[in-house]
This record gives C-alpha cells, structure tokens and sequence, in this order.
DNA sequence: TTGTAAGCGTTATCAC
DNA sequence: GTGATAACGCTTACAA
C-alpha cells in the first residue's frame, strides 16, 4: 500500500528536494533536536565533540534554519516594517535605502508599504505588520490619528520610530531634517542679497517638514526685522503643476516679490516652469532659492541655490534609533539631520559650474 | 486569502495585553478550535449557527490571525521577495511601487531587498529570501551567474520573474522595455534633423538593457544605410560624470558627432554638463536625445527630446505575470513595457513649453 | 456537522 | 551534557 510509487514509475523530472530540517541535521548527527539547535545556535551547553558532529551534519546538508518557525516559536521575526507615502518619490526611496542598508547591519529585513499618501491605507498598512509580528517600525505618516495609531499598534507595544512626517508624543523617536535652520540659511543667503519681499512656496498644511519651515521661514524674518506678509505665503500640494500656479499668483501681485523660497523640489520647477513661461528672468526679476538639492540642480537653468540634506541619513538615523530602542527598552530619541547651503545662480550670484 | 480581517474589527479599547488566537476565540464560541478555523477561513462545512457563534467570538475578542503561523502551516506565506540594484534610484523606485500596488492587490507582501550592485549582496539576497520561503521572487539582476542563481533558488523552485536586467534561460518570465524600439525612434529622429554622424552614449557592457539598446543603435544606423562608427560608442556607467567625460572625448574628436544619443537620463545630464562647460551650443551645435524621461525633462535648457517609459508599469507587469505563474504552474511568459517619443527642443525641434 | 490529533520547524524547560 | 516534551498559532486528515 506504501509504495504505490516504484521507482521506475518516477515523473523524469527531479522532485524537489525537501529543505533539511533541524530534524534531519540532528539525525544526521546521532542527536536529539534539541542538542542540535543548541549546537547550532551556540545557546547551552554542551560537548566541543557533538557541537562538531552537529555543525558537520548542518555544512553536509546544506542546513539553513528556518526563519518562519522561529519567529513563530521566539516571537521575534527579525523584520521591521517600513511604512512612506510614496516610495517612487526619491526622497522616500533615499531613506528607504538609508533605512534598508543600516537595517541589514544589524541583521534586520525589511517588510515596506505604501500608504499611497492615504490614511486609510495608512491605518491597513500598520494593521498588516502588526500582524506580522515586526519587531519594530519605521513610519513616515500620511496624517494617522493619535488614536487609530493607538488602537493598531498600541496593543502591541511594537515600537516605532518616525521620521520626515511625525506623530507627536507617540513612538519611541522621530528623525527630521533641520527644516528651521534650512530655511534661516536660505531666507538669510536672499536677504543677503538684498532682497525684503520674499515669499515663500510650502506645502499643505498640518505636515511636519510644511509647517517647521513656514514657522522658519516667519521666524528667520522677524529675527531679521522684516515684515512676515500673509499674501507672500503659497500652501500648496508638492508637484510642480501647484509650484507653478502658486507663482502665477505671486507675480500677479501688485507687490509682486522679488525673491522666492520654494520648500521642495517640485515647488521650484514648477516656479521655474511659470517663469521661463512669463518670460521672467531668473534671478534677474525674480531670485530663486529651494530647501532640496536634486541630483540635478546645478544642471538647470539657471543653476539652483539650495539648502542640501542627506535624505538616507534619515533613514538610517531612524532605523539605528529604532535598533537602539529594541534592546535598550523605553525612552525617546529624536534625531536632526543637518542641513548645508549650496550656493549657485538662481540666488543671484555669480557662481559658475567648475570645471 | 482576501483581507477578510478589515482594521474596523479591532476591537475598540485595546486593553488586551496578549493577542488573542484561534483558541481563544474558539473557547468563547464553545467549539473547538479546528471547527474556528473552518469557519473564519470558510473552507469545510459547518452550521451557520456555529459560523456565526465563531464570527461574533472573533470580532469580540478583536481576533487577527498570525500569518506566521499560517506561513509555517500551510507553506505559503504570501509574500514576494523583491531585489534590486539600487532602490534609490528613481527607476527602480518606480518599478518597486509598481510591483507593490499589484502584489497588494493579489494580497502579497513585499520583502525588499537592496543588492547595492554586488554580485555577493546579490546571493546573500536571494538566499535571505528563500529562507524566508517567499512565495515568489522579483529580480532585477546585477549580475549574478546563473550556476549560483540555480543553486540558491533552483533547489526549491520557488517561480522567480525577471525585470530590467535579466538573466537568460531562468526562471518563470521577464520584463523589459522595448530597448530596440525606443533607440530606433531616437536615431530616426534624428536623422529626419539630418544627422549621419550621431554617436551613442550606452553602459557598461554585459547588462541587459546597456547590450539592447546598443545593438538597437547599430541596427538602426544599419537600416537606414549609415555606417557604424565605433569610435562614436562610449560605454560607461551610467553616472554624470562617466556621461560628461564620454561627451568631452567625442567633442575632441576630429570628426566629431553632429548628434548624441544618451541611454539614460544621467547621461544625458553628463552631456548637457560637458557641453555647457565648453560653451557648445545645445541643439545649435550638438543635438541631444536621451532614453529616458526624467519628470523633470520639460525644465532642462534646452527641454529635453527623449524616449518616455512606464517604469511603475515595468514593476506590475513583472508582478501579474509572477501571480499568473503561482497558479498557472510553469512556462515563461515575456513582457516588454511600450515606449513613446517624446518630441520638445534638445532634437533641434522648434518646441515650446505648453502655455 | 464537529472534534481529535498530528503536524509545520523551531526553542525552552525540564528531567536524567 | 543530553534528550524527551511541550509549546508557538495555525490547518487538515481522519474519526465520530
């Protein structure tokens, strides 16, 4: 009744072998299960003799442990779960890499989502990696509530760090960039210039990096005496299609400005974009400064004056609080990444690509 | 399979310490916990009685099942390894996204893994992955020989699918953009402008796309009775500043190229940064054309004439036919990701930004 | 229709 | 030192 199977009825093709199993190894070396993942994980104690038999057996069948059932047994699965609002986004992917490269250091994996700029997906991403028992997480958030925050992943006392777009008062740290010294370098490098009327391209409110650089931007005038004007302030989503439409509507300003202090990338090509439109001579009419420094910024016309910051720092800032928090326990940390000033042409300077 | 557990079942005050399992809620609906099973995963019969009793038990007690365990159980864990060369890049950002939408969708995990090109990083990945019994693989190769790919993944035949840079005669299915096409649309082009002397800026020799798109190059000189020239193909990586010294090595040239063909957008900045430092007039002197459509092509000066992809596209579809192959079982299914010309001002065209 | 029991591949707690 | 044995949380024959 077994052997229903003879040999020679085989299919041709190899069958699969199966994986070895600790099961096996221990076999193998005339042991029990037990000495054998003690042999192997180094934990007890036992004879150097079987520890060698063990570790031969495991190299001759090529033994490799299986993730799944320890995480099941050990409760700890070695994974973190990393949740952005948009991974295409350099920025994102920069930190993701940050994030990624620090994690595999200390032997982590990385579980990702996409809460696709979505609360909703958000709140179902966090619930996800709950569920899979990550040890701990990294979360750039779209905007969920203190409380649906609470109830996902409260319960679970799975710690979490944020970074970019924080949670306050929840997690165990949170990494930014200096987004209010970002803005000082800059607003001070334009009044510099001379420049008294400059307006400023932000993002939507209630964003952590949209609302720390309109405070720097207010703040780094008032410090230097100047006037904070509301109609030189653009909210607006960060694409280019808004970074364009927020500068028509400044340069149709009676007082129109005569600098501009875009908060993203997007914001100032889209600046850019509305300018080579109108026929506006960057920096001659209008001079241009970014918190942001592309890949590509001093290949544009004109070449942009930036503050730069080192986006896989975050991520990497983040996933070593995060791996400090595991093992050290409670507390809060928070993280600064430093900015610098870059300077080139769109500011109104006289800088030339070297070379 | 499904996310028949939606987050609204949480239970509202997560005072709950420990999760609660299949057990538990088995106990509270007075059956046992196999009868639980049967009716939260709706596989077996049972009385509609006892499947709502379980339901109602499970929505009490806030119940969400460990995929962990389900993993170890059923031998699947719905979840798909993904790795590739460089996730900061916005290339592989966007097809990362891509993938991940479409494995949502099917219920799949993402694991991701970075291989920061290296071959050995490469294997570590894949191993990982396997480990993890990953339900499917996603790779973008950089360069790993198919003997160790047999040897890593082979032996569990866990179906993998290949995109961007493939390896030959393995695994379920491929997907890559159409290289030979998008070359081909570039170099006419251009020879509608008139140029007979165009030269091509392409990668390293040995990748997937950096071969196609070179042999794309030759054949469309070839069809439209122009002579290869070899000294007007410059492989290198694909970085600015290899792209900036390939442009300075063919501008001093004695028979320079009237017309570039750059293979991927750094190279294309390469040769804008080269040709600005030379004072070389764009389009005037040297026309430019660029595989590849960064977002940011319309702002460049002058706007950049180039070959557009969907990158995200280049993920999904790499996706879908990965699912397809999980319950199809084998054969090989091959993608190629459409490509459109992309017609603005570095070409020598008379084009103006819209509006 | 439902329950019992045997795993999935580990590690931890005991005895011996 | 080493080996049973019992979990970890789930699914699924097989029995009842």
């Amino acid at each position: 009744l077994r052997n229903r199977f003879p040999i020679a009825a085989l299919p041709a093709a190899p069958a699969a072998k199966r994986r070895a199993t600790l099961a096996d190894v221990a076999d193998r070396a005339h042991v029990s299960s037990s000495t054998a993942s003690r042999a192997l994980s180094g934990r007890g104690t036992l004879s150097p003799a079987t520890r060698d038999a063990v570790v031969e057996a495991a190299a001759e069948l090529g033994y490799r442990p299986s993730p799944l059932a320890r995480s099941l047994r050990m409760r700890r699965t070695h994974t973190i779960g990393l949740v952005v609002p948009d991974i295409s986004s350099p920025f994102y992917a920069a930190t993701l890499r940050g994030a990624q490269s620090a994690l595999e250091r200390s032997g982590y994996r990385l579980m990702l989502m996409d809460s696709a700029q979505e609360v909703g997906r958000e709140a179902a991403a966090l619930a996800t990696l709950i569920d899979h028992q990550v040890d701990g997480l990294l979360l750039a958030t779209t905007g969920i509530s203190a409380d649906r925050f609470d109830e996902i992943v409260g319960g679970s006392d799975t710690p979490c760090v944020f970074f970019d777009e924080i949670l306050p008062d929840r997690g165990r740290g949170s990494v930014g960039v200096e987004n209010a010294r970002g803005i000082d370098l800059l607003v001070g490098h334009l009044v510099g210039h001379g420049h008294r009327r400059i307006a400023l391209l932000t993002g939507p409110a209630g964003y952590t990096s949209s609302g720390e650089r309109r405070a720097g931007y207010e703040l780094a005038l008032t410090t230097r005496g100047l006037p904070v004007d509301p109609e030189l302030i653009r909210a607006a989503p960060w694409s280019i299609e808004d970074g364009r439409a927020s500068t028509d509507a400044l340069l149709e300003l009676a007082d129109a400005p005569t600098a501009l202090v875009a908060t993203s990338t997007e914001l100032a090509l889209g600046c850019l974009a509305a300018c080579r439109a109108r026929g506006i001579d960057l920096p001659g009419d209008l001079a241009l400064v970014c918190f942001d420094d592309p890949y590509f910024g001093a290949l544009l016309e004109p070449a942009l004056t930036c503050v730069a910051y080192d986006a896989a720092a975050i991520g990497s800032e983040a996933a070593s609080i995060l791996i400090g928090s595991l093992d050290d326990g409670d507390g809060y940390r928070e993280g600064r990444i430093d900015v610098e000033l870059v300077v080139r042409r769109s500011c109104g300077c006289a800088w030339r690509e070297p070379q």
